[in-house]
DNA sequence: AAGGTAATACTACCTTGGTAGTTTTAAAGT
DNA sequence: ACTTTAAAACTACCAAGGTAGTATTACCTT
């Protein structure tokens, strides 16, 4: 039981995302952060990270009165399988395709492409 | 109502890249290309394709005694609202943090690198 | 001690993707 | 004409994500 088949939804992410943030969040923090993109029930965040913790991606301890959240899988390990399922699934595992799609569709600031190639620059370094 | 919320499964996704790669198909040609992935009952490619034809993303037209779908949404439209979505909820828009992060989870070929870098080319070139 | 407050626990519901069985319809063969 | 066959139509389920109301618990204030 390596990969806990990391197949989250946006609330899900978005809440994962709030708690790498911080070494711990009570659900009320959580609730905070997300209130002006998505005003929800405070109680919608708190079922969820239960359900959450039940499929493994979160676990709590008590302080007090109230609950605090850590994550329980890393950024990397999330954004690693997502993205390669993304790659397979939609370019069909061609790395390539997909920057080159993501580069091709979005506007891409000078800035940005400097840094892009200093990282193909890394890798070929690695590589070589 | 311009894009149809582009958020399909990966069925869905699948049978998509199947239609994608014919001017028309049939539930049993769908049907015979998952096949060997997906050892799927051709009942359940026929909902789903009229499932999808509820949400717009498919149409049909009869042909003789079965019906012929065909795509309603470009490859190109899915696959940018896909990664779109991608970059957005997983690097909160940053390109660079996305494209870095698929050249170093994975392997990465020489000759990949050198297309890659081909395309920061152009790009720079549009801007410049 | 009583009442307010805020947290979790429990329950319920809706939607969507996915899967497939059963029923109906109609064409095609003999 | 009758039967076989193959397709679509309809129906039904399940799981998961998402959403939130109600119930319970426990602390905190006066």
């Amino acid at each position: 039981m390596k990969s806990p088949s990391h197949r989250l939804g946006d609330l899900q992410l978005r809440i994962l995302q709030s708690l790498w943030a911080r070494p711990d969040a009570s659900v009320a923090e959580v609730h905070a952060e997300l209130k002006p993109e998505r005003d929800l029930a405070h109680t919608t965040i708190a079922t969820m990270l239960r359900k959450m913790e039940a499929r493994g991606l979160v676990t709590h301890r008590e302080e007090g009165r109230s609950f605090l959240y850590r994550a329980k899988v890393a950024a990397e390990e999330v954004s690693r399988s997502v993205g390669q399922h993304l790659v397979e699934r939609l370019f069909e595992g061609s790395l390539t395709d997909a920057v080159s799609h993501l580069l091709t569709t979005r506007e891409v600031s000078r800035q940005e492409l400097d840094e892009l190639e200093k990282l193909i620059q890394q890798a070929k370094r690695r590589t070589k």
